[in-house]
RNA sequence: CGGGACGUGGCGCAGUUUGGCAGCGCGCAGCGUUCGGGACGCUGAGGUCGCGGGUUCAAAUCCCGCCGUCCCGACCA
């Protein structure tokens, strides 16, 4: 490719909207434009990356026996409200109708499209196990789309769903899976950590994260000193000291507490400490009330409560659900909660008493609340959100709190798409069964901004060779020096030759402006060619990432710039 | 959805407080000089000042409404 001919308008300046690196870096050096928030136009540069990325995820989702099919992205609504995920997913949705008033919507993922495909043609256990996998453009209108290529509302995915006959099949799939992943992840060269996580709107048990790790991640994961326990926040288990001195059992009283609502409040209040506070939260999951108990300065992490409760929708009270339950906002208690309200417990409550708590009247709370003496608890779970300074649930190590991008999830899902759309085979002995399946996310075009977010310096880009748009620049410095011109266009044919995926930047430009957009877009390799180091029968190579250079004879500029490539990251 | 900031040639911005010829830098076009780290000079093109309404002799500027972009936050009782 000649440069003069390319359609890569970098730009000198940042762009007022870009906030972080890779967005600024990839909008500046021309692989992207905005086109909406949270939706961009994808350059010459940019797709030619994300071709390369497109290519590792192919070889390898092949190369571990998946096959790859292709999915519409505009689906029926119907297969998702069978699911419940219709509600579940909610205005995250792109939402629409066909001229007969049809209900359809933008795929935001496709298990509702390829699990009835699968099970369409009733395959015997014979047929098992299949991985379908597509790379397609997926739809979520996010509340919040930013930083770019990393929260869009339309982003390239590869997605991957595999079908067996058993959990055990599951299980193999799922390693297989997982393999692959980190062979794409450590190809495309970042540099990431494999994190239990939540499954969150896709549902299911066993599943993984992998995580580019950048300071800009909106993804926080915790990783115990020790090094043997790491994990998405959402999904993190803190170890629970289970408290070994039981403190003498006060008796219940209730408190006057006007006008302290919040547990800071009541805290102050009483001088007493947040962790004697037994936090009540309510919620409601798809239209039954849940009581949720903490200790008051911890947080509940909705994750996991919408883990426990999926695919029904949970979220919290408002003030229409306060008052239809009779509770008064600020003051609600785990005693006397109307029947039916579930009470559901942290670990962390188990073993502690002596609470002090809402007393389900306004501006009253009670204290020394003791469970089962005073109030109930239907079952206890994990809710709470991890922090810095917990505990590692294997070793009791201190946990640390990380940032990061997700780049793949890999999820097991058992039959809990196959059961609902009745996505059945025909077992050995006759019967029909339901599909132990699995599935597998890439973010293709995420994967583009999470390097672009570990590789770059203050000049611009660093890319890894594996996904560079080009491998290498040919800069001819002197465009008034007809030698350098003819020698350029020498190397970068050679170069070509050789099935080096090169640029010359034949650009009527300044030298400065030459060396300046070969930084910002990042080739591996620079080749310079130019009058002075004509005069001595140099050219100069030159390797993005370190920036390390070398003058090389004249002739030998290619085979230079081709081992300076194989040597480069 | 709540809060905040912003919206002026392709890009980055000033001008808005106090209404009075629409500006600067970069980029772009032409000519000339330059030519190894974003060159210089001269000439030039390019703007419904986000959109709609209102006030006024006069609105980028004041008032009302809407739209868009970005940042922060999102129920912690």
């Amino acid at each position: 490719m000649r440069l003069s001919k390319l359609f890569a308008p970098t730009l000198r300046e940042n762009p007022a909207e870009a906030e972080v690196p890779s967005h600024r870096l990839l909008l500046r050096a021309a692989f992207i434009r905005p086109v909406v928030s949270g939706i961009s136009a994808t350059l010459p540069l940019g797709l030619r990356t994300m071709r390369k990325v497109e290519r590792i995820v192919r070889e390898e989702m092949d190369a571990s026996g998946a096959q790859e099919i292709r999915l519409p992205i505009t689906l029926p609504a119907d297969p998702w409200k069978t699911t419940g995920r219709y509600g579940l997913y909610g205005d995250l949705l792109f939402k629409l109708r066909d001229r007969h008033g049809r209900e359809m919507l933008l795929g935001p993922t496709q298990e509702e499209a390829v699990t009835p495909l699968v099970a369409g043609d009733r395959p015997s256990y014979r047929d098992l196990p299949v991985n379908l996998y597509q790379i397609e453009w997926k739809y979520r209108d996010e509340f919040r789309p930013r930083f770019g290529l990393l929260r869009g509302r339309e982003f390239l995915m590869k997605d991957a769903y595999s079908f067996d006959r058993d959990e055990g099949g599951m299980a193999r799939s799922y390693q297989v899976m997982s393999a692959a992943y980190r062979r794409i992840f450590d190809r495309c060269g970042l540099r990431y950590v494999v994190v239990e996580a939540e499954p969150g709107q896709i549902g299911g048990g066993i599943n993984h994260e992998f995580m580019a790790v950048a300071e800009v991640g909106e993804d926080l994961f915790v990783e115990c000193a020790d090094g043997d326990y790491i994990a998405d926040m959402k999904a993190a288990r803190p170890l629970v000291l289970q408290p070994d001195v039981r403190v003498e059992t006060e008796p219940l009283t209730e408190v006057h507490t006007p006008g302290a609502a919040a547990v800071e409040a009541v805290a102050a209040f009483l001088s007493r400490d947040r962790t004697e506070v037994l936090k009540c939260m309510m919620f409601d999951v798809d239209g039954r009330p849940v009581a949720v108990l903490v200790p008051g300065d911890r947080e509940i992490e909705e994750a996991k409560l919408e883990r426990l409760f999926f695919p029904k929708p949970v979220r919290t009270f408002d003030e229409e659900d306060f008052v239809a339950h009779g509770l008064a906002k600020g003051y609600v208690g785990p005693r006397g909660l109307p029947d039916g309200v579930q009470i559901l417990a942290d670990h962390m409550v188990r073993g502690k008493g002596n609470w002090v708590t809402g007393a389900n009247r306004p501006d009253h709370h009670v204290t020394g609340a003791n469970t089962p003496r005073d109030f109930r608890v239907d079952l206890y779970e994990d809710v709470v959100v991890i922090r810095s300074g917990d505990r590692c649930p294997n070793d009791g190590g201190e946990l640390r709190v990380g940032r990061s991008i997700v780049v793949g999830h890999i999820y097991q899902l058992g039959t809990k798409y196959s059961d609902p759309l009745k996505a059945t085979f025909v077992d050995e002995d006759g019967s029909e069964r339901p599909f132990e399946m699995g599935c597998y996310g890439i973010g293709i075009s995420r994967i583009m901004a999470a390097v672009a977010e570990q590789y770059h310096d203050d000049a611009g880009l660093t890319w890894p060779k594996a996904i560079a748009p080009f491998q290498a620049a040919v800069i001819v410095a002197n465009r008034d020096d007809e030698r350098a011109s003819l020698e350029g266009e020498r190397i970068y044919e050679e170069l070509t030759e050789l099935g080096v995926d090169a640029v010359v930047d034949d650009r009527d430009e300044t030298a400065g402006v030459k060396f300046a957009d070969a930084d910002l877009v990042g080739y591996p390799v620079q080749v310079v060619v130019g009058r002075k180091g004509i005069g001595r029968g140099t050219a100069d190579v030159k390797v993005r990432r370190t920036g390390e250079r070398s003058h090389v004879p004249l002739g030998e500029a290619t085979s230079a710039a081709v081992n300076a490539l194989s040597a480069a990251p």
